[in-house]
RNA sequence: GAAGCAGGCCGGACGGUCGCCGUGCCGCAGUUGCGGUGCGGAGGAAAGUCGGGACUCCACAGGGCAGCGUAGCGGGUAACUCCCGUCCGCCGUGAGGCGAGGAUCAGAGCAACAGAGACGAGCCGGUUAAGUCCGGGUGAAACGGGCAAUCUCUACGCGGAGCAACACCAAAUAGGCAGACGACGACGCGGCCCGCCGAGUCUGCGGGUAGGUGGCUUGAGCGCCGCGGCAACGCGUCGCCCAGAGGAAUGACCGUCAUAGCCCGCAAGGGCCGUAACAGAAUCCCGCUUACAGGCUUGCUUCACAC
């Protein structure tokens, strides 16, 4: 069994597949509230976190933006301990973003990550 | 040299580490996969989705009406509301810019203010043989026309929906159809056989959802050169293959060098800042429109200076 995932990497393993995979997360009771956004946590499969993200429009209107956002929410997420913690994650952007706060989100999704593994 | 006009082009480069998507090869795994390695991986607008096509499915004898679109003339194109040439009108000293630029003896309609009267001819004053001639403050326009981006007429064009199109594969659940079995159940007055009904069980079939695959990137393609053409563009030789995701990859960090900006210096130069504007492919093309830090470049105009 090849199964081991490379150190940083960040494959389809950890994401959701399909339509609507989301919807179970977001109703998981267990939320933490960060500066902009909610992060919600549901038990997932052993030793392999999955993560998303559900960034509406409303919150950044450009695709850019929002391409942006995942982006380095992603980024976060590869390098942080809980990609191997089993769980799904998904962050659900609640305030609008703009262009200049690029440091602030990065800083808020290790920030919410931190304090799901810490919470174990 | 200073102002300006019209185009064309670029819109960081190189390297390293860690990742992501696609793909060729190799190895492992009876498949899904996993590992290694090579190669490819956002834009000039990828945007708005405004015109036009290709491609699919649906509809369709032929013709007309209605509706919509276009409008000097000629050309280009698969096609266009696009592009090129040219005429006319207006603007500009000029290079140039702008223009829905066919028709109002086929017909209808034309606001407000002013004015006696506004699309109909009449009205008022003077004059004459005679509606014969002259004038009428106003107003953009007053007897003669104007407006067709008001309807209309003429000519030409136009079927509808869109890749979430469409084609194929295909769980689970509910229901449909067919067949088999079928309780010590119902009916054939009772029992057995038999027939028939039958909850249910099994099998098969078809529709169909989730899901998957195809469509999906080689194309009105790109580059060089030659030829034809004032040009748009066309033809030909040779070379090239240039993202294909799918809740949606193209990212993060670090060096070096250049660019803009700022500071010091007479200068050579040094230092600071740290990649910068608009912005992220979604079936594919041709256009148009809109956004945009900074930079390169071609032709031309006016003025000034010099010879």
């Amino acid at each position: 069994m090849t199964r081991g995932a490379r150190k940083e990497g960040l494959s389809r393993r950890h994401r959701f597949a399909g339509r609507g995979a989301f919807v179970s997360a977001l109703r998981s009771p267990r939320k933490l509230r960060g500066a902009s956004s909610i992060l919600h946590v549901l038990a997932g499969r052993p030793g392999q976190s999955r993560f998303g993200l559900a960034l509406p429009k409303r919150i950044a209107r450009r695709a850019v933006d929002r391409n942006r956002m995942k982006r380095l929410a992603r980024e976060a997420f590869r390098r942080h301990a809980v990609k191997a913690a089993g769980l799904d994650l998904v962050i659900a952007g609640r305030q609008p973003f703009s262009r200049n706060e690029e440091s602030r989100w990065v800083a808020e999704v290790r920030g919410l990550l931190d304090r799901v593994a810490g919470e174990r």
